[in-house]
DNA sequence: ATCCAGTTGG
DNA sequence: CCAACCGGAT
């Protein structure tokens, strides 16, 4: 949940350096942070940057985390989604990505790079919202906690790997059926 | 449309 | 050197 929040707009092997800062400190739960004068967290966070912003966020998350009784109280709520969208700095994709990956349900994790690649592909347009795309993606899937998972760091791989936005098509897997592939370069 | 901000890989 | 980074709020 805490890697969530830090990597918005944010390359995770920032995040990953914040995220061992916390360890470090052991302050890696919700407690700590809440604990800690501002300045500190700040400067523990710092990598992932963002820090002054973020660190507002991870405090008022942790409010709520605990408010609701952790993952298992979050899990519980009527509707989890609305909850953590309700929050400060807490958007579409940081809410899923929690849903995801730290309480194991079967949302469709939605980012930059997944309409970059499809839209390029031709197979949604270019100016598609958060909400539109994952319908799609989940109208089309099993709602299955491990499938979404792995199709989703799927996506983010291709993206670093390929499809950035100076694309490397050259020796993208995908060249065969994409509308936007550049032939040379 | 802008701002937030440090870090990394090419 | 600089493009790019698993967004969100205003």
């Amino acid at each position: 949940m805490v890697g969530a929040i830090l990597t918005q707009n944010t390359n995770w092997k920032n995040v990953e350096k914040a995220i061992f800062n916390l360890k470090q400190a052991d302050a890696l739960h919700a407690e700590a942070i809440l604990d800690m004068d501002n300045a500190r967290l700040r400067e523990l966070i710092r990598p992932s940057g963002f820090f002054n912003q973020k660190a507002d966020r991870l405090k008022l998350f942790c409010t709520f985390y605990l408010r609701h009784g952790k993952e298992n109280g979050l899990k519980k709520l009527p509707n989890p989604r609305a909850e953590l969208l309700a929050q400060k700095g807490i958007g579409p994709e940081t809410a899923d990505s929690i849903l995801l990956y730290a309480l194991q349900m079967p949302v469709f994790v939605v980012d930059a790079y997944t309409r970059r690649i499809f839209s390029r592909l031709g197979l949604i347009s270019a100016d598609i919202d958060y909400t539109a795309t994952q319908t799609l993606f989940m109208n089309h899937l099993p709602a299955d906690v491990l499938l979404f998972n792995t199709y989703h760091a799927l996506i983010v791989e291709h993206a670093k790997r390929h499809c950035r936005v100076k694309p490397d098509c050259a020796t993208c897997p995908l060249l065969c059926c994409c509308d936007s592939a550049i032939s040379n370069s």
